[in-house]
DNA sequence: ATAATGTTTAACCATTTGGTTAACAAAATT
DNA sequence: AATTTTGTTAACCAAATGGTTAAACATTAT
């Protein structure tokens, strides 16, 4: 069968519509039939191309680790300076979720539900490497280049106020009555105003 | 009927059996099986205290918005400094959700799956009063008491900084190896440790 | 005691939903 | 051109699920 040029296998419209779906309904919440629907295509072709619902969303979620996932433990693992990993982490993960608004609550979601399972699904089965940046913190706050500051706290800290927008993105909106392009412009705004706030509250 | 002391009515049961259900599993996937055999009742009971999935939902969520919303609205609107409201704000916050750990999952989820209806319901139709902590903190920066800082982005900053470790609990756990005892704690230190962290960020 | 009211249950029903089947169409292979 | 393989569909099925009903049980009022 010849693809029709650009949208063109079924599979990837499958694909587009199971993700668009999954995000806005949740895993329990996703029909089938939506998908289907989405897709423009019979329900039986689901179960064609993937064989059940499990193994739709679990190859839309391989796909997504697997693009996500390295990226950020090369930067943490590089020789940047401290400064240098937190401002090419924020513009990295930010860039990415912004291609795939959806990512952030679809693991939240998932995590919270199957917690063994999914966690070691994501990482498969080993934990990203921090070691290396967290050693770097504990030098930087040794030599008082930086204050106090556990390692750890700094990591969660700095995912906290990437991801925080796109999970909120309802309420922010609704609050601040941005529309989409002025919400799209803050996010932007944010690669480089976020690791600017981190880096102030840590340098001495 | 005498009710039994302390886990008494069966309309408790049912609403502390629906809060975990429908934590765990999302709306979506909470069965009313699951809420009963978890109250330890028969299924008809539910439907006889409420009448439906969705009203037994919407009770449980009016409870928590009106638990929740006044005392952060009381916050910014006192008289205190900027940085006291900030400290005020985490304590609060990190405080209210270390009693009900399952609601910024909750409400996170269905902001985003009723975009329109959620928002209202959860806000009452009036957003939060905002405005003298925005002029406030345009003062402070006109005075250059703080650095040049958005108030919206702020705001989500401390929003972000609060509510992250509840949503990313899973992970967080996972890749640090702490015990829930060692969780909790960590989150009792953020109630000091996040507003120092906002406060040293903005400070001039 | 008994009627009336409130609470709880088992059995049942209609609908929804993930998944299957068999037939049909379109390519690819021979 | 004939046939095998791949892609697609409509109709169907069994299980699960939200919800109902009628009857049993308990509690209080008469």
């Amino acid at each position: 069968m010849v693809k029709n040029g650009k949208d063109c296998s079924t599979e990837e419209k499958i694909l587009e519509a199971a993700k668009k779906v999954f995000i806005t309904k949740g895993m329990a919440g996703a029909r089938m039939q939506d998908i289907a629907d989405e897709a423009g295509i019979n329900k039986a072709l689901l179960h064609y191309y993937f064989r059940s619902k499990d193994k739709l969303f679990e190859t839309i979620f391989a796909q997504i680790a697997q693009r996500f996932l390295p990226r950020i433990n090369d930067i943490f693992n590089s020789e940047l300076s401290i400064n240098e990993k937190i401002e090419a982490f924020c513009k990295e993960y930010i860039d990415n979720v912004l291609k795939n608004p959806f990512i952030p609550l679809f693991v939240i979601n998932e995590m919270n539900k199957q917690p063994e399972g999914f966690v070691k699904k994501l990482f498969g089965n080993e934990k990203p490497q921090l070691d290396k940046f967290i050693t770097q913190i504990n030098n930087a706050v040794k030599k008082q280049e930086i204050k106090q500051v556990h390692p750890l706290q700094l990591i969660i800290n700095t995912m906290a106020l990437c991801v925080f927008p796109f999970l909120a993105k309802p309420i922010i909106q609704w609050v601040s009555g941005m529309n989409q392009t002025e919400f799209r412009a803050m996010l932007e705004d944010r690669k480089k105003s976020v690791p600017q706030f981190i880096i102030h509250s840590i340098k001495n």
